[in-house]
DNA sequence: CGTTGTTTAGACCGTTTGGTCAAAACAAGA
DNA sequence: TCTTGTTTTGACCAAACGGTCTAAACAACG
């Protein structure tokens, strides 16, 4: 008896990543996600519960097919430093490459921090602490391989690498060109050695 | 003729500076500005040239009383390296010890970089360019005095300087705590010796 | 083909948004 | 005290906000 819907709901979180991902939440309207999607507003609230929803699915999403899945890549990687090599390469590639400058969506939604609600809240910090995770699991392989110095700390340098990633990602937005960020990234490659 | 305003405008603009500082240019309204400042809608029009305007002499003060000062004050010490150490220490106290995890308005600014007027823009970059320039006179005294070694390279390391203090800031809003902060200050400092 | 249960469309809701305006209040100079 | 030029006040504006709701459209089942 039920009538399929006509839209992807995954392809409507998609546009509506894309938006709140450049504009942020306050600054993204439920007209701009109808306009930009061309879903009625109707059909969008039978979807979803709201704007807080539809920005924690689009926030999921970008976290599993952005972060989760860069993450699995380079830790795939025979050589644990290259991996941290390659993942601050990406990060400056990646924010350079972007016309809209919009950053790291995660990193844009902790500055926010106070003013989202408690479930996107936690998808942030878990990531951010996953991140920390992955990079202090990196050096402590390539330390056990004798590729990075023993004298490197692996919690400490790890959160460093984070403060690393965030200040990098924020500066990408427009405050700071090419040759900085590539020498920030240099920076963040020189603790490990 | 005229008639002495009732309220001080500078007054006025540090309320306002408060809430922009907290909550960003777009979750912030003129309702939440009178509602703090005491003044009625049609007075703030009558002092200021709206939203914007109000936003920009805001940062202005930010800016000015805050950066500026701050900067002045640490480069007066006889010793170079202890005024970074000092600015990296003040950074994580200062955002701790604030109970509404604000950052720092010119960071919170410059994430929503392409949101803002181009008068705004002007002061985040301008901002930022003056801090790169302290971390690097800063660090060229130091290696003439005898107190930074001379590996250290001045530009590229203060732009990694730079990286830190926007990764610390953001962090500092909420998402990680004060013993990874005070790590990651400490790893900027090791940038040095 | 009619019933059933969901989706769609878009009019509609009250509230809030940034911004304006006319009239009243006012202090200082004449 | 009366004029003058600015400030204050609060009502007011159109537009936009997030969200609701009803009626029509619809596909699948009996």
């Amino acid at each position: 008896m039920p009538w399929e819907k006509t839209f992807e709901e995954s392809d409507v979180i998609e546009k509506t990543m894309a938006l709140f991902w450049e504009k942020g939440y306050a600054a993204t309207s439920i007209s701009d996600i109808t306009a930009a999607t061309g879903i009625k507003r109707g059909s969008l609230y039978n979807a979803f519960n709201g704007k807080e929803d539809l920005f924690l699915q689009a926030l999921l999403k970008y976290d599993n097919e952005r972060r989760r899945k860069m993450l699995r890549q380079l830790e795939s990687l025979d050589d644990p430093r290259e991996g941290i090599y390659r993942f601050f390469d990406r990060i400056v590639e990646t924010s350079l490459s972007d016309p809209h400058r919009r950053g790291c969506m995660l990193v844009n939604t902790s500055l926010d921090y106070a003013q989202h609600t408690e479930a996107a809240r936690e998808v942030v910090t878990a990531a951010f602490k996953e991140l920390t995770d992955f990079f202090e699991r990196l050096i402590e392989r390539g330390q056990t391989r004798g590729d990075i110095p023993e004298t490197v700390e692996p919690v400490a340098t790890a959160n460093a690498l984070l403060a690393f990633l965030v200040g990098i990602r924020v500066l990408g937005r427009g405050v700071v060109g090419e040759g900085p960020l590539q020498q920030m990234a240099e920076s963040a490659k020189g603790l490990i050695g």
